[in-house]
DNA sequence: AATGTACGCAACCGCAACGAC
DNA sequence: CGTCGTTGCGGTTGCGTACAT
């Protein structure tokens, strides 16, 4: 029976203290981490395999870019979610510095919020004009320059939300249509 | 100044995937 | 081929802090 990681004895729980952080930066510096379940006994940490690589790689890691994320890096996060859904780990790797946790904060804490305000613009937008027609300039758009691409500085920041809005509520009826032609 | 509320982020949990045996 | 141990991923929680009243 496999006793998980959460349920072992005398495991410490919580935040991570500076003085926990520094004896796992240097136990991999040393040694690397090639056993995540026997490192902390290796190391001398009371916290179970798990705690420690994810303190390791959301945190601790040397190669990972502190700060607010870039318009690029908020595009791309977008545009990847468009076509791929909640493969945060995916979308990551596309990103050199960020880990999945943070991209999945972000999304959660400042992207996802553009999703409830671009719910009615598309609606809008349907009244007016076909599907079919909408999809090309989609597809054309994504496949060319697209418009956000184009837009840059802050005073285009609000017409740079709605056209990224736009986009990912069109990415969902493609795909929704992808699926039931299917 | 005190209290309530909202937000952001670090960390945890459960599960699936994968490799070794 | 099935079982077991380990790792990685995505969803969720909870704490600390900023902001509003």
């Amino acid at each position: 029976m496999r006793v998980p990681c959460c349920e072992e004895m005398g495991m410490k729980k919580g935040p991570w203290t500076p003085e926990e952080d520094q004896i796992l930066i240097s136990y991999i510096q040393s040694y690397g981490h090639g056993n995540w379940r026997a490192l902390p006994k290796q190391a001398g940490l009371l916290r179970c395999g798990k705690s420690c690589r994810l303190r390791w790689t959301n945190y601790l890691r040397p190669d990972i870019k502190r700060g607010n994320f870039t318009r690029e890096e908020e595009e791309t996060i977008i545009k990847l979610h468009q076509i791929i859904g909640n493969r945060w780990s995916t979308i990551a790797s596309r990103l050199p510095g960020r880990t999945d946790n943070e991209i999945k904060n972000f999304w959660h804490t400042h992207l996802k919020k553009r999703l409830k305000q671009s719910h009615h613009m598309v609606i809008q937008s349907l009244t007016y004009a076909p599907i079919s027609t909408q999809f090309s300039e989609f597809i054309s758009s994504s496949e060319s320059d697209s418009p956000v691409e184009k837009v840059t500085g802050p005073a285009n920041e609000e017409e740079h939300t709605i056209n990224a809005n736009v986009n990912d509520d069109m990415a969902f009826w493609h795909n929704l249509f992808m699926k039931a032609g299917e």
